[in-house]
DNA sequence: TTGACTCCCATAAATTCCCATGATATCCCT
DNA sequence: AGGGATATCATGGGAATTTATGGGAGTCAA
């Protein structure tokens, strides 16, 4: 599981450590890392190969003219499969840099399968987002054991 | 897998580098690079011999008399079979150069189980479209419902 | 012999690998 | 529990390799 955060620096060849706990789930689990522009935020969204393997196969099975494999398709063409140096880090591709608008600062934020890299000020702004909903709407209700279709 | 998305030259030989990405695909599955027309975009697309091979096979299933075999085998005639030169380059055919109204510059797209080459212009503007359709429509349905097997 | 294509070599820029360091955390022994 | 030794993590920088690209010599066919 991806899970805590942690602000990392990003050096002037867009290297960043991966936090240590994420790199161990992944190195467990034997898989590569992909990096992909996020659908939702201006961040940027990892996971291992397996989970986006998903969403690849996926693509075969909607129609080809639809909006979502339109959309879909989009999403592979801005993925990167990734790999850590000796010392655990990864390049961070300059588009993604840009989209991300990561200069010298990473956030990692770790959500479960997968984890979000953020630079600081818009990590803080959906931070500060997410605690006025809670002080607005009080807690979500989880459902727990909701059994899968 | 074809991912990410990288902005080639295309010399006056037709010759291009295939992201070096892509060949160790190919070349770790050994699997030759099959090239042709996309049947509905204004670009090229690459896939593996296998993958192709599906395609052929799925003619078969067809009523051998209809429209849609009919399409698929014309699609088979215009594809050609590549290798790449030492240095991972390949010879687009002319046919394909300019159904693709490719010059000298190629965008490689990567979409999961194959790729596209797109003319700089073309690529822009199918870009510019999957955006419009994300932000009026957001994220497909099957992203959203991130299944924690 | 001319044109088209393939193979080979050269090179600049980008990327990856490797080693070094400081800071922090962990261990271990008394 | 103290305190030093040891591992681990995040980071920096330079060397070595790879990538993308250009150009020329050799080859084959008409």
């Amino acid at each position: 599981m991806f899970l805590s955060t942690s602000h990392n620096k990003i050096d002037l060849k867009c290297r960043v450590s991966i936090p240590a706990a994420y790199r161990f789930f992944l190195e467990k689990s034997d898989e590569q890392l992909i990096l992909f522009k996020s659908l939702q935020f201006k961040c940027l969204e990892g996971t291992s190969f397996s989970r986006m393997q998903r969403y690849i196969n996926a693509i075969d099975e909607l129609d080809a003219m639809s909006d979502e494999a339109f959309v879909l398709r989009m999403m592979m063409a801005d993925s990167f499969e990734t790999k850590f140096d000796a010392s655990g880090r990864i390049v961070i591709p300059e588009t993604l840099m840009n989209f991300a608008e990561l200069s010298n600062k990473a956030v990692f934020m770790g959500i479960g399968q997968s984890f979000y890299i953020w630079c600081p000020t818009e990590y803080e702004k959906q931070y500060k987002k997410s605690q006025k909903i809670l002080e607005e709407k009080g807690p979500p209700k989880l459902i727990l054991n909701k059994k899968t279709e």
